[in-house]
DNA sequence: AGCCTTTGACCAGCG
DNA sequence: TCGCTGGTCAAAGGC
């Protein structure tokens, strides 16, 4: 079986990786790296160097991808194409409340790096996560779209005309070259270094649709498995994780992804936790069905908090592993204390944080790994800036100014890092950098069932 | 005691 | 109107 062979190839590289790395050394190889020299940008291409298609070509693709949707500003009007939040070195015409843009865009800006953003406002109000995979339990959603990868390559927004979510070429990135387009969904494969998933946060965040990908914090490594996001109408954003060798060929059957859901059934087995309220927020389950449009049983939570509107679907196959996750509605409170009941105790986040900056083996995963926290950094910073607005309250145009990544000179970053590294373990930060507003509900099923 | 899950019943939308 | 389907309710029981 191809796939597994790939997968089992890839996991002897991670394993030939060296051994769990300080945060010091990362921070140091990190900085050795040479920015400009495209080591950095060019790690993804370089990690998917083994696809057999023409990198340059499927960006091509992209490209046209992108000119050919009509996009809006994120105040819905019209606006010429490509819209400004996509494009690379363009993010500072997109100042909108803070006119030196933000930290993040300011560093970088100083270090002489453009940011592209992502522009959240249009995202609606319902989120699906849905895995044609199972979800190993214990393995978030949201850690599979906080890997660096997804990371470095989430210059995502909704699609305007179908407000799918789709995730456009950047400049500085390199879309796999077995990136996808599907009816505004993009697939591609995060793959940037070693993945332990028994590290990784059991359970998972919630990858909100109102908040920017950049925002979502991680607590593992990145992952082998690849993504589709798409957002529907303003409705349903949805996460697609893959495994490697889907991706290389989406036409992938289903014996052999019931294998890959076999294989990683074993290579996840520690990782045993799968309450889905475990994203941090708490949920309360109100219902099961099994459903006919799909094989596997569905669940219904809402969220504990107060007038928190918000409910998602989980589907779960026999093993417990998740298949699907179907966010609807926006939370319109803050994330709650991280250990309280359900949640994460306290000293496993400050283990996984650490491990965020441990795991990646690799240079690519050092710099991926490290330029995701000094994103998540400012995503944090932004943050605070917003501190005290009213929970239900402001419009996310706010979080979408949040950069993703940004170039820092050493000091910053290993301020930076190190100040993760406190608020993690302080319990201090928020995991969501979301304050949704868009109450919509309604929904619509964007991606076909995996089955 | 409070919060959770479970589970059968109920309801609404749709063809 | 009827049957199907998906979503929700709420009682019961567990932790």
């Amino acid at each position: 079986m191809a796939g597994t062979s790939d997968r089992v190839s890839l996991m002897e590289d991670w394993m030939a990786m060296p051994p769990t790395p300080s945060p010091r050394t990362l921070m140091s190889s990190f900085l050795n790296e040479d920015f400009g020299s495209g080591q950095f940008s060019n790690f993804f291409g370089e990690h998917v160097s083994n696809k057999p298609h023409d990198q340059s070509e499927k960006r091509g693709e992209l490209v046209d991808f992108r000119e050919q949707v009509p996009a809006q500003s994120a105040t819905g009007t019209a606006a010429p194409q490509n819209d400004i939040s996509l494009q690379p070195n363009s993010f500072n015409a997109n100042q909108k409340s803070n006119p030196q843009g933000s930290l993040a865009e300011r560093r970088a800006s100083r270090a002489g790096f453009s940011i592209p953003k992502i522009d959240t406002s249009r995202v609606g109000s319902s989120t699906v996560i849905r895995s044609p995979i199972a979800i190993p339990p214990g393995l978030s959603p949201t850690t599979l779209l906080e890997s660096p990868v997804f990371l470095y390559n989430a210059m995502a927004q909704p699609s305007p005309t179908t407000g799918k979510l789709f995730v456009a070429p950047e400049a500085n990135s390199t879309m796999p070259p077995d990136s996808t387009f599907s009816n505004d969904v993009f697939s591609f494969q995060p793959h940037s270094g070693p993945a332990s998933y028994s590290n990784m946060e059991k359970g998972y965040n919630v990858c909100h649709q109102n908040q920017s990908l950049s925002n979502i914090h991680q607590q593992g490594s990145s992952l082998q498995s690849s993504f589709t996001a798409a957002k529907d109408s303003a409705d349903e954003t949805i996460v697609k994780p893959k495994t490697s060798d889907s991706v290389f060929s989406d036409n992938h059957s289903s014996e052999e992804q019931e294998d890959d859901e076999g294989d990683q059934n074993e290579e996840y087995s520690s990782a045993t936790n799968s309450n889905p309220a475990e994203d941090g927020y708490n949920w309360r389950k109100y219902g099961q069905k099994q459903v006919k449009s799909s094989e596997h049983p569905r669940s219904y939570y809402k969220c504990t908090h107060p007038d928190c509107p918000v409910k998602k679907k989980v589907e779960r196959s026999q093993d417990g592993q998740i298949t699907e996750i179907v966010y609807k509605s926006s939370h319109n409170h803050p994330l709650p204390p991280p250990n309280r009941r359900s949640g994460i105790p306290l000293s496993q986040i400050n283990d996984q944080q650490v491990h965020v900056l441990e795991k990646p083996g690799s240079h690519a995963g050092l710099n991926t790994a490290s330029l995701w926290e000094n994103g998540k950094s400012e995503c944090i910073q932004d943050m605070q800036g917003v501190e005290g607005r009213p929970a239900a309250g402001p419009p996310v145009s706010a979080y979408g100014d949040t950069s993703i990544i940004e170039s820092q000179d050493a000091a910053d970053v290993s301020s930076t890092l190190s100040n993760e590294i406190d608020r993690a373990t302080q319990g201090t930060i928020s995991l969501d950098c979301d304050v949704g507003e868009d109450e919509t509900e309604s929904k619509r099923r964007l991606v076909s069932p995996s089955t």
